[in-house]
This record gives structure tokens, sequence and C-alpha cells, in this order.
DNA sequence: CGCATGGTTGATCATGCTCAATTTAAGTGG
DNA sequence: CCACTTAAATTGAGCATGATCAACCATGCG
């Protein structure tokens, strides 16, 4: 079984030999990453790009009287601080939800296949930003809710960790909650309409998506796309 | 008086002899563009990066039934549609605020120093809008109202737009509701309370910021920093 | 002068929050 | 395997921030 994080870039662009190599090396020398650790810490300095090889992680911002924002996930084959600036400092604090697995993500002077692979991965990250601000500024719970699950199921299959509608959400309700801008209690009961309503099964951490189609017709949901081909 | 546009990208990097006479080229290629002018439509294919000498526009997400979010404004200086992508679809519309000028961005190829000036301006861009996320996440209107207040000060400043406090808003109350995704009549209140509590004077247009430093405490808001140096 | 856009005000309503208690699930060590 | 501990999920009651609806001004421009 290949790597997810491996699945998900070549789903973005086409690996060529080279750069298939280049990622498989980069993943033998990965590290484990407990729940809760913080990969990366808001302020300090960023050494090297990371490439998430498994396992999710939050990208996270504390105020300054506790309140918090989850800014968004990081799934497997994602990648961490990409940038070209000289000494980037983090703008998010980085944090682990499950065990993870990680690795430095190799240089794209290394392949071609692998920089095209990078920029349709930073576009995509971009997406995904606006369309949490979209969430956060105009939807309501249960369209915030519903648009967040199908963006999660829509990524996580580029990585081959959903099938059909159906993927582990390692994410507690008040981390869900975080990430929208809503109270654990809300996000609780808007769960249960969405469970009553036969939009979701959702036990024991395995969440299926009943009718993703239908879902995303409901609320309006476009898939993402980022570039033609 | 040297170009808004240049200014910035001066002092996000030194900008040598190369670079100024890149970028001064580039910007005598200009063309004007007229308020409400649809610049980038999301969906369709991006062209070439442009560089924003002078005016505000607004990156814009509609909804199927009419909402529309405001995903982040566009200042003098500011680049759009910088990516290394083969062909890219624009994620989001962009339409001018007020009449611009605006031109190609020079490529990144032409001068190092520009390199480094683009891979800060795109980290700022990249600061701001986990800046939008956590604005409409997790604070109240007040807030919100004053970190954008306080953010747009501080880029404007970069820009040479801004001196003191003070610097001219063309945005509708309307505009500031879709980007802080209130209401207009919400907005037109605790823009009320903020004058009444000597916080902001604004007058036809122009915005003045009392006392940046402790409205900056009032809400717990940190300057934006990307990088050291 | 008239129309249009944007700003202002008031009254009422609703979504989602707060607080607080209770149940369930998941570990953990004996 | 069970008592004990802790984190997470669930439920209820009351409340508040901000929305909605509907006028009504102010300003500017043809």
């Amino acid at each position: 079984m290949p790597e997810p994080a491996i699945l998900r870039l070549g789903a973005l662009a086409d690996l060529d030999a080279d750069a298939s190599r280049v990622l498989a090396d980069a993943a033998a020398r990965s590290r484990m990453v407990k729940p809760r650790h913080e990969i990366i810490v808001e302020g300090e300095d960023v050494k090297e790009p990371l490439l998430i090889l498994d396992g999710w992680a939050a990208r996270i911002r504390h105020l300054s009287d506790g309140r918090r924002q989850i800014l968004g996930f990081l799934l497997p084959g994602d990648l961490i601080g990409l940038c070209d600036q000289h000494r980037p400092i983090a703008a998010s604090t980085i944090a682990a939800i499950t065990p993870m697995s990680i690795c430095a993500a190799p240089a794209v002077e290394l392949s071609p296949a692998l920089r095209r692979a990078y920029a349709v991965s930073r576009a995509l990250e971009h997406a995904y930003m606006l369309a949490q601000i979209t969430r956060l500024g105009r939807m309501n719970a249960h369209e915030r809710l519903a648009d967040l699950l199908l963006e999660l199921l829509e990524r996580l299959k580029l990585a081959g960790r959903a099938s059909g509608g159906n993927f582990a959400l390692p994410v507690t309700q008040e981390g869900i909650a975080d990430a929208l801008g809503l109270t654990s209690v809300h996000v609780n009961r808007t769960l249960q309409t969405m469970r009553r309503d036969d939009e979701i099964v959702l036990k024991s951490g395995s969440l299926t998506v009943v009718n993703p189609a239908l879902l995303a017709d409901r609320i309006g949901r476009n898939p993402t796309r980022v570039s033609r081909g």
C-alpha cells in the first residue's frame, strides 16, 4: 500500500520515476509525532518545509484571552511551511491531532514533477483558506458543518483516506467548534439534526456522508478546482 | 512622489537599481480600471500576475443565493495571481472598489531583489488571510472592526497611503459588513460606538484611528510579522 | 430639482451562546 | 476483568449578540 501522501501528490500532478524516488527517500526518513504535540509554534522560526505522510494536524491561532481558532486542518499529503522566504516566522501554530508520520519535504529542485505537485498543493491550500473564510463569514451552523465535512471528504479522497462517503474523523466536537467559529454545544446539536435528517452517520469517530452530491447541492457547494487539466 | 506600490515593495525588501528599473518599466505600462470592474472572475483562467499601482480592490466570493463574502482587500503594492502553476483557475473574483491603476507584475526572474519582495508579499498575504479567519471565527463585532481597521492602517502605511492613524477608507459600510460577516446595520452601530468611545474619527471617507497602540492593546492585536530582519 | 446611493434609526426576532448538570466512552492501574 | 479517572458527548433553560424589516435622512450628481 503506497503512502497516502504519495497518493495525494500523485493525484495533483503526474509523478515520474524521479519524483517517486525522491519522495520515497524522504518518506524513509520519517519521524512520528504524538497527538497534541506542537510541530510548529507561532512566532518562532520555521526551519524546513515538512510533508505529512499520515495523520491529522490543525493550524491554530490563540487569542490573548484563551479563545482559539482552528484556521484549518492538515491532512496526509499536505505540505507545511512551503515558502521561498529568507528567514520566515511561523504565522500560526501547528499541532498534531492524531499520531502523525512526517518527514522533510524534498526540495523542488530535485524534480520538475514535484515542483508541479507542490504548486498545485499550494494553490489548493489557498483555496481551502478562502473556503474557510466564506464558511465563517456567510454561512449558518448547518452550512458550515456540511461544507467542512464535504471538504474533508474531498481532500481525504485524494490521499486514499476516504472511501465512498466515509472517513475517520479524529476531531472532537470542540475541535470542530473551534474550526467553525461555534461552540461545542451547538456543533453537537447541529450534528444531531444532520443525523436525524439522514445526511450523515457518525459513530465512534467514523463519519459517513450519506449522499455527498445531494448534501453539496443542498448547501450550494462546488468542488474545489485550481487548474485546468 | 514615488508610486505607492514601489514604496511598499521597497519596504518589504531592499530594491536595488535593477529591481527599481524593472518596476518602473512595468509601471510605465499601466492601465486604469473603473470602480466595480471585475479584474478577475472566479472560475476563469488567470492570465498574468498583476501589480496594484494604486487604488483598492476586493477579493470576493458569491454564494448561490446572493450572499457574498469579501475575502480580503487588495491595496496599493499588493500582487494578484502570483502562483507557479501551469494553467491556474481564479479561486475568487477580484473587483475594483476605487479607480485603480494596475500593471503586469514583472517576472521574478528579472531581479533577485524582486523575488525577495514577492516572497515577503506572498507571506504577508497568507498572514492577512489567517487574520481574517480569526476575525470571523472568534471575534465579536467591535473586535472585528477594530482589528480590520488596524490591519488596513498597517498595510497602507507600507504604501505611504496612511499618515499617523489616518487614511482614506473608500469602502461602504455594506462592503465592510461583507468583509466582516456582519450586516451593514450592525457595522453602522458598531462604528458609532467606536466614535462615541473616541476610538476613531470617521467623516466623509477619511478615517482616523485616534490611538492605534491603545486600540490594538484593547483588542489584543499584534502587528503582522512574517520574517526576521 | 429629482433620483440614487449610502448612512442612520427603531422595533422585533432568531440563531447560536452561556452556564450547568448528566451520561457515555475511553483509558489505566490494581 | 473491574474500580476509578478523565475526556468527550449530550441535554436543558435562559440569555445576548447580531439579524431582519422598515422607515427615514443626507449627500452628491446629472
